[in-house]
DNA sequence: ACGTTAATGCAACTAAGTTGTAAAATTAAA
DNA sequence: TTTAATTTTACAACTTAGTTGCATTAACGT
């Protein structure tokens, strides 16, 4: 079970997801709402969105945790298996609407694949 | 420039990666060798032997840092473009052999690509 | 309006990784 | 073999991401 209550927390986390392209790190959600809310409380709503399917997370080259809006998933099924870009230069992460399918490995059962593409993005070019 | 005088301690740090086929973590490492050497003489001794192309790094899937032997590197050039397999059970990470195309994207240049599969491992299935 | 309970704030904590520096070890030269 | 230059190490202190426990606050069904 993820979101119960609609809280002035939960609903201003919810509009920078709805106004934004573009992943966002946590360090970064934390920094902008430093003022509105506790660090605490922003990674555990954002833990709950992603139970929702509302939105889903991923780890970037640094292995800092990323979220992106989810596109169709339920809380039961995220489908967010499309690979991610970050850019070198300026750090920005973007979602990548690919199929990509995931290679089988012998003798092993694959559930998931996490592709992260590092490189430089077109205004950094 | 990596290793300049093979101390005891990287010594002992190679003979690991000798003997082991699989990844192993940082935070195992530095448990290991607990009784050995401080842990910032492990972070720094992995540090020199990656840049010599001895050893490769990546992020498992709880962002920490796994290194493996490298296949043919050197100094100059990483080779080890090579997708990671992480058991969800055991944990245990492994190299895959496996030739993987970077995939390009439209005006965007790509410069490497992390490729982690999460499932099970034989042992655990 | 009230009561239940989810959500939040806060402080303390954990754990990975980094940095500065004095002491120790390696290596090459004398 | 001794010396001296320089790398490497240990240690302690620090930084930062993320977690936990708990008392207080706020949402919402009744
Ligand atoms: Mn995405
Ligand atoms: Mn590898
Ligand atoms: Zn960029
Ligand atoms: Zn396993």
């Amino acid at each position: 079970m993820g979101i119960v209550r609609k809280t002035a927390s939960v609903k201003f986390v919810l509009s920078i997801f709805e106004e934004r392209e573009k992943a966002v790190s946590v360090v970064a959600l934390v920094k902008l709402l430093k003022e509105k809310m506790n660090k605490t409380t922003v990674y555990r709503i954002l833990d709950r969105l992603e139970q929702d399917g509302i939105i889903h997370s991923f780890l970037g080259k640094d292995g800092l945790r990323w979220y992106a809006k989810c596109q169709g998933c339920s809380a039961d099924h995220h489908l967010d298996v499309h690979p991610h870009f970050q850019c070198k230069d300026c750090g920005d992460v973007e979602c990548l609407p690919v199929d990509v399918l995931i290679p089988s490995v012998e003798n092993r059962q694959v559930d998931s694949a996490e592709i992260m593409l590092v490189g430089k993005c077109g205004n950094c070019l």
